[in-house]
DNA sequence: ACAGAAGAGGACACAACCTGGCCGCTACTC
DNA sequence: GAGTAGCGGCCAGGTTGTGTCCTCTTCTGT
């Protein structure tokens, strides 16, 4: 089995590569394909060949891109869009949102397009996935509404069940902009058309109404990124409840070695060896005791009630060293 | 000049001839070609082992043509379906875990194969993810690997990488039960077979050993089900595993509000504002910091590291605090 | 059952092709 | 102006692919 031909066989992943992302750098499409950038270069200049309108972007933040209005030759799953494939559908199916048995029906179908060695892969992958909160059941149906008015940008009309249970009274309208996931729950990004703002809905208090209303323009989003956005709307309300303190500190220590432990904030590198930390926490002592955890230097870049709680922690901690 | 790689192009045509029509004698395509039949066959081959499904018929009336799953009849899914492959796997794209690449691969590949009008659905799905922690990545082979595993009941042998960054000397030897995804990250849920104890292991520090040791009798887990066990498992923070440091300091607090945050420790009622508390940590320092959590008077009881550790955390804070 | 059509595949020699490295260029961003 | 990223020529050496020749095997139709 050491026949084929690698050519030929690169030549193929580098198309399913390139159809996967927006801009690929040399760099790392040789990497990916184990084999030299220079390789890479003629690659993609043998595609170009065959006649697939590869665009490419030089300077920094370079790349390759594959041009859109392609036919592209019947693509295989490889070993890895097997397991991706396999391991996205079974989450779904354990923590589904209202869509765990689609997800498994899908699954099926899909498995049964596959050669036997695929299958087995499909097979053998097993995932749980645990959530925090009890997920809300939210039907495809409600999905598909919302994920259709957020493409066609049309206005979503829709009941709404507020937090305490009181459905009301009258239907909202909203320009809806993202459908997002978070924490094992569904919510709607939009701006609020009668309170003139942006909101976040959870998708399992929406019944969309139609037919929906007319089209709109699409707004920016404070903070430009959805998932920022989102994330700021959440980051003092976990789903346990609220993080009022927040506060930011830099530390001396690389990023990647802060980041693991922060579960609900921003860690952002300044350098090899020092890094920028949002976070929040219960109150000033706790936010200040849960910095401290990093063996590091910390310095406190605000609020000044952090500044205190570290003063306050630090003569409790001298108390507990017998001095 | 044009040094178009006959071969690859080759293939290439190869595949879209036999798209094009039921049946080719293999004569035929050789003459289309304009390569000798031997050729063919070699080329054949060759598709045969980039995966492609080619089936083939002897004798008078014989050709090659293209089996199912590649092109066939366009997966028949449903609305739902279709609904639950897009969700699922455009959240592994955003939210992923080092399988966003090829969740996003698979994705196109199926879309492929999709009608139009499915493919419309999917196309119109769009969902962000947004995770509370960055994101620790995975490769997919790891995860495979841990599947397989699990699901062939067989000893995992790997090297892990602790919560301090420290590889372990020695690699780990346990019995993988479940490989479970929580917050975001990926663990193993395994019986420690050095340790004799349940252990949940974080995925991306494990880096598999070959082979696996012998198979295994499933044990089972305390609680019984999985999703319960994890989520006792980090209801108190999201430590896991044994904590080599342990210490014991008397608080000025009720017990019953300090027990509620020790999950691998002993509290111990010493009057209506006063208790004992034994518990651990990865490190002094982690340790103290840990207790420090508690807004109280802290009185060390011992031994003499956790005394000093908070010697050098109230430096910290004090540094920290500006003075 | 037999002949014939068609594919399978081993061997081999020669040519074509690919790859990695090296290097100087160009295009774009900060 | 410096740094990054892609472009593409050139070369050497090894890998691959190809055509040809042959012998088997598997079907089908008579």
């Amino acid at each position: 089995m050491t026949d084929m031909p690698k050519t030929s066989a690169r030549l193929l992943s580098l198309l399913s590569l390139l159809q996967a992302r927006r801009d690929w750098p040399g760099a790392l499409l040789a990497e990916r394909l184990e084999v030299s950038p220079r390789t890479v270069r003629r690659d993609v200049d043998r595609l170009r060949e065959l006649g697939y309108p590869i665009v490419t972007t030089k300077g920094p933040d370079g790349g390759y891109r594959l041009g859109a209005g392609t036919r592209l030759p019947p693509l295989l799953f490889d070993d890895e869009q097997a397991v991706a494939l396999s391991v996205a559908l079974r989450i779904a199916t354990t923590a589904g949102a209202g869509i765990e048995e689609a997800a498994a029906r899908a699954l099926n179908t899909v498995r049964q397009v596959m050669p036997a060695r695929l299958r087995h892969r499909v097979d053998t992958v097993r995932v749980t996935a645990v959530e925090r909160a009890p997920t809300a059941q939210v039907g495809s149906g409600v999905l598909l509404a919302i994920s259709d008015a957020v493409h066609a940008r049309e206005v979503l009309r829709f009941d709404y069940v507020s937090a305490t249970g009181d459905p009301t009274a009258a239907p909202r309208r909203a320009e809806p902009h993202h459908l997002v996931t978070w924490g094992g729950r569904w919510y709607l990004v939009a701006w609020d058309l009668d309170r003139a703002d942006w909101r976040t809905f959870r998708a399992d208090r929406i019944t969309p109404r139609t037919p929906t209303g007319p089209r709109f323009a699409p707004r920016e989003l404070p903070g430009g990124d959805v998932a920022a956005f989102v994330a700021a709307r959440f980051s003092g309300t976990d789903d346990s409840g609220g993080r009022p303190c927040r506060g930011e500190v830099v530390l001396d220590l690389p990023a990647a070695e802060v980041a693991p432990f922060v579960h609900d904030g921003v860690v952002e590198e300044l350098g090899p060896d020092r890094c920028r930390l949002v976070t929040g926490s219960w109150s000033w002592h706790a936010l200040a005791s849960a910095i401290s955890r990093f063996d590091a230097d910390v310095e406190v870049v605000g609020p000044a009630e952090l500044r205190d709680a570290f003063a306050r922690l630090a003569r409790r901690c001298a108390a507990a060293a017998g001095n």
